[in-house]
DNA sequence: AACAATTTCGAATATGATTTCGAAAAAATT
DNA sequence: AATTTTTTCGAAATCATATTCGAAATTGTT
């Protein structure tokens, strides 16, 4: 269903993480061995389904026999690849964290270089929106179980989170130094509050009446001008 | 440290539930005992201890030792109290929606008569945000692990969570008729994207640089008026 | 076709948690 | 003080799942 062939994950062989015995052969034998890439296709298999099954149930009810299932194996199977369960989680998670990221920034490169700011933070909103409820499994899962994951590896990705949120900080300063903000306005509280309309959208977000996009909208109106008329 | 005295659960004995065990010595021998009540504050700090320990680490992490401990208790004790971990869980999410419920009314109805509707919304979302941020673990709880919880259980409370939103629709209802919104507004979505500001809070929150008054202040300020300056 | 490496799988293992149970302790009642 | 009821607790039973392991099957190489 989902392919995962290129995740912006930067150096496959670096990223990649094979289980203790995978690596023994690996190495030991032939490193520069091309054909060993055969089922790679298996190992995106078993992602793609971890993906699903977590988006589905969660974090604490995704047993390791639905992904196995899922993917058309063994849970044992599952162990050539990944050393845990937890290894599985992690991968799922880093892959949605790129999606997300590069959806953001594209949507700002499609743009004309002439975008003013509002069009550039409008841009941004509907590369998030997209990102979550695209129904991409790998970015709603990660939505799904982000704060059910065990605390070391939810301050990993918080890490991470933070660094990607950098672009939005940037988009915000500049329109404040612009003068575009009203001055009651603290940006920092607002880049978050922006942030929990867009990811709480999986929270309600059924497909059907509106698309992502509507959504995305319905946001950026929200946060650049808010619900109520203006006086006069 | 917290108490539960009163949380709005309309007639105790009904909605408590006793173990299997405890409700047949209660039924067969003199229903109308008021000396029973004796430990009802046992059952009152496990309570609380499953709030604070649900809050701290989720469903998943929250294991029943955990909580005996907290409440100085035994693991097994519990069970003379609850028929299982997930009767406690939702004994504790209950509780948590009527604080909810309870302070928006209680904020909504501080105010005058004569209050506007502008300042309706306001105090209904400083009522929601309040209690999101205030540190009652039942609340923080609830946010918690809401969308970890088993399905069934899950489906149940969102019903409770709709019927509850009825107040804040009738409030965005009032003000599209009396023309205070832009038309570009959709306050289906409108609504859900304030939820998602209000409740998203409780990820990045914490105590000290804004009290969640402040934090209100700024949602109802972003949604009511956005965060761009107006024309001119 | 023979050989070597990779991949799959079923069975066994290990671990950790919820829950049950019956007896002991504590509290209430007579 | 004796008796009954309520409450606590430790030990065991139960259950479920992740993980390991070695052998079989498959795939790739010469």
């Amino acid at each position: 269903m989902m392919d995962n062939q290129d995740d912006g994950v930067p150096n496959r062989s670096d990223s990649v993480q094979l289980s203790r015995r995978a690596k023994d052969k690996l190495n030991g034998t032939r490193a520069r061995n091309q054909g060993a890439r055969k089922s790679e296709i298996t190992r995106a298999r078993i992602l793609d389904a971890a993906a699903e099954v977590f988006m589905e149930k969660g974090y604490a009810l995704a047993r390791i026999g639905d992904i196995a299932k899922k993917a058309g194996t063994q849970p044992s199977s599952i162990y050539y690849y990944f050393d845990s369960r937890e290894a599985v989680v992690e991968e799922v998670l880093s892959i949605a964290n790129n999606r997300t990221d590069r959806s953001v920034r594209r949507a700002i490169e499609a743009l004309h270089k002439t975008a003013d700011l509002r069009a550039r933070i409008t841009a941004a909103i509907h590369g998030q929106v997209d990102s979550v409820l695209s129904g991409d499994p790998y970015t709603a899962a990660h939505m799904r179980i982000f704060d059910q994951i065990p605390p070391k590896m939810r301050e990993h990705f918080l890490r991470i989170l933070d660094e990607n949120a950098e672009l939005w900080r940037a988009l915000l300063f500049e329109a404040q130094q612009n003068g575009l903000l009203r001055p009651e306005i603290d940006i920092s509280v607002a880049r978050l509050l922006l942030f929990g309309m867009m990811n709480w959208s999986i929270e309600w977000y059924k497909p059907g009446r509106m698309t992502p996009d509507d959504v995305a909208e319905q946001v950026a109106l929200l946060f650049l001008d808010g619900t109520f008329v203006r006086d006069r």
